[in-house]
DNA sequence: TACTGGATTCACT
DNA sequence: GTGAATCCAGTAA
């Protein structure tokens, strides 16, 4: 399998956001397909919007590890982009390949479905934690290219920013996918 | 130093 | 459909 050039992370996070869908993750001996993004740059909701010690690798990076806790109990996977600007992309859902015996026991479920259907279902899946936060793709978590997604099969939501009129951010997941999130 | 709230999930009704 | 769980980054003082 080829893996996945940094080359690919200088551009525009909806870009990126669109382009890893069909990507492989491959992680602590686990395999995932990525089946739903979401795109983040200049949201007034989004970390990316402010510079603050947290945030600042949406800055100073691209083609980075982003991990950060939510509501105290869940984490969620980003990837760094957008060369010189802010942006990351969310991963919000993974269709599960390998390894899916450890994903059970760690989600507590014995649902394939409900494995990684989530920003923070999938991290729980995959044991992923601040521990890989702000490493370089390829360097603790890899990334490969696995599945060509034709641009009729991408569906693209949009949601209106809060304080502006920009349809931010961008969300992607491949239709008729069964492992996408349902929020 | 103290307070506030969130890019979520799950159990319960 | 609703609310609780839970903790730390960000902010104000």
């Amino acid at each position: 399998m080829k893996k996945v050039s940094i080359n690919h992370f200088s551009g525009d996070a909806v870009d990126l956001a669109k382009f890893l869908l069909g990507k492989l993750i491959e992680y602590k001996g686990h395999k995932a397909m990525i089946v739903e993004t979401e795109a983040y740059k200049d949201d007034q909701a989004s970390h990316a919007n402010k510079i603050t010690p947290r945030s600042e690798i949406m800055y100073s990076t691209h083609g980075h590890v982003y991990v950060y806790l939510i509501y105290g109990m869940y984490h969620c996977l980003n990837f760094t982009t957008n060369k010189g600007e802010r942006g990351a992309v969310l991963i919000r859902a993974l269709e599960p390949l390998e390894g899916l015996e450890e994903m059970h026991k760690r989600r507590k479920t014995d649902k394939i479905h409900n494995l990684c259907s989530g920003p923070g279902k999938l991290c729980q899946a995959l044991n992923i934690t601040k521990e890989i936060n702000s490493t370089k793709i390829h360097d603790k978590l890899k990334l490969y290219h696995y599945k060509e997604i034709p641009e009729e099969d991408i569906h693209a939501t949009t949601r209106i920013g809060i304080t502006k009129a920009l349809e931010l951010p961008w969300r992607f997941y491949i239709k008729k996918n069964k492992f996408i999130s349902k929020s």
